[in-house]
DNA sequence: TTGTATGCGTTATCAA
DNA sequence: TTGATAACGCATACAA
């Protein structure tokens, strides 16, 4: 017979089955062991042996006002490097005995704002937030005296969070100039839309930065494809190729989602890398080395990019009160067959 | 001047504001707007706006006895399969008023005990677990009376939790009647350590229930490669090559994460997929169609998989008292261009 | 239709 | 070194 009526632990049942108070419980709990007498410490330590107790953190949380929640908000979890973050992060969290509470808004801002939403109501301590960028008016109004807010590869100025990014137009400009030696004609930047998205607006910018600086032809070959419209990035292929017929080419994605369609969208073509296209750009997934003769991309230091953003927050919790600051990460460019040297 | 002082908002204010008591301003919030009178709502709903309150789920959860809060202990966040399974149960979790709280165990027994540890302190409501399955025994003593608990990805009958898989078995055999039917002359199954993981096992019956139907000699190629040992895919790799020499042959992967592993192995060998070896197996992931002419592959229904175990959470936690289920869930064979037709 | 009083499981203040 | 007691913010039984 199953009885439902089993009444959960408590610090009570400890309390009567050590033969003390709850206070002196609560202490022992607390680990204040040194203010305790050693003979009680050990009743104490017995009776939640035996009974198995464990501290209700809802309870502890309301009465320290801390819930030691941490709040990920992830643009797409789909995305690996999002999951890298999210692995450096827990791991700081549980080093200092918070835990993660993951959501996903599949870049919808409504979804975003739920979410943000509803982790407020949770109190969490703490927020990671890859934000869409459609929510900064939202976020303005954040109570950041008592949860501390992060971004992560997004810079937003008018938001004065703290932040942690990559540097985005430096990797890039070295990545182009790499292309250019290599000797590639045109060189196109294929990307999602950038607005509100920083770290992809940044590359865009050391993209031309680069190739206007070297007075290279390429400066306006950039080609938008929101992943939502089917086709649209093939289509904006073709025109591409269409365009630099003849020439030696070269393409770089803004992601790792944008390098992935863009190789099936070749292969769908015909067209081989790299005797074709060649292709570059971010990110350094687990299967880039595996592509053809492995694609050339640039690695970010994802899982520091969580550590560092989750250990910013514990700053933050801890008091640090210094105006928002902004790490940088770098990137790094690995080069593999899919950029070879042209005539 | 920033004023740590700022208090938080409580029912307390809002009551005040709209100038009712709190027990009208709980019956509002929780939805019980038909006692109420038109103008009290009105009053409550302006108070509430005004102030921007936000219920605490802490004390919420405190006096219901329920967290809304669902655990999802993962082996290996790093595996797509993990993440796209997340993803399903956590659009289930949002729908229903529930958050998730993600632990990545590394596929390490004593992170997992920690981090169901910490769950259990948090009193969530429900637990998905793709346990490593080293912790049987202190998974037995979990509270199912207060706690519903999905197993993902794993049977362990002892335990008697309701799970959701797949039917490993089944399409498993199906793959392998493929492959033999392509002509194979040599399959070779790749895994890591079976122990603890029933889907692995079910993968490895199904692989030789079909071989030995057919008659077939490798019914004994099966090799293990522990992903924490370097080099050992590699090494086994190289035993089934020379074993298997002037025959044409087959790799079969147990998961995406062996898949990968084989396939930057042969690379580094210099052998060519599919005219030097072909291959096949879990899991369908995003880059699968981009190696080589595709690989052939088995897809898993991940996200309906996250779904119905956080469904069958739900249940259980309405109360529905049945015993222990298992829902099976079908696998679809993908072929592409790494299993073609021989001689 | 609304309000009062009590308790959920802790921690913290104060007194002993 | 320990213990009573009052919060923490809310939901609910009961009363009005």
């Amino acid at each position: 017979m199953k009885k439902k009526s089993t009444k959960r632990i408590t610090i009570d049942d400890v309390a009567r089955i050590a033969g003390v108070s709850k206070t002196t419980v609560s202490r022992y709990i607390n680990g204040n062991h040194e203010v305790l007498a050693e003979d009680t410490c050990r009743r104490i330590e017995e009776a939640v042996k035996t009974l198995d107790y464990r501290p209700n953190q809802m309870a502890q949380g309301l009465k320290r006002q801390r819930s030691y929640l941490i709040g990920m908000v992830i643009a797409d979890i789909t995305n690996p490097y999002s999951v890298a973050v999210l692995r450096g992060a827990e791991d700081v969290c549980k080093k200092n005995g918070y835990s993660l509470m993951v959501c996903n808004t599949d870049n919808d801002p409504s979804k975003e704002r739920e979410y943000i939403f509803r982790l407020q109501q949770q109190r969490i301590d703490g927020l990671i937030i890859n934000t869409t960028g459609h929510n900064n008016e939202f976020l303005q109004q954040f109570d950041r005296e008592r949860t501390a807010v992060v971004l992560v590869d997004r810079k937003v100025p008018e938001l004065e969070f703290d932040s942690v990014v990559v540097n985005n137009e430096e990797v890039t400009i070295e990545t182009v100039r790499y292309l250019i030696n290599q000797g590639y004609q045109r060189i196109a930047l294929f990307s999602e839309p950038f607005e509100g998205v920083s770290s992809r607006y940044e590359r865009l910018v050391g993209f031309r930065a680069e190739l206007s600086r070297q007075g290279h032809p390429s400066v306006n070959d950039v080609y938008l494809a929101d992943r939502f419209v089917p086709g649209k990035i093939e289509e904006q292929l073709e025109a591409f190729i269409k365009d630099s017929k003849g020439q030696s080419r070269a393409l770089f994605a803004v992601n790792g989602v944008v390098m992935l369609k863009l190789i099936l969208a070749l292969q769908a073509k015909g067209l081989k890398v790299p005797e074709d296209v060649a292709i570059a750009g971010f990110d350094n997934l687990d299967w880039t080395p595996a592509v053809g003769k492995g694609i050339t991309t640039i690695a970010q230091p994802t899982y520091d990019i969580g550590v560092n953003a989750m250990e910013m927050i514990l700053l933050r919790i801890q008091g640090e009160d210094s105006p928002a600051k902004t790490i940088v990460l770098n990137g790094t460019l690995i080069v593999r067959g899919s950029t070879p040297f042209v005539e």
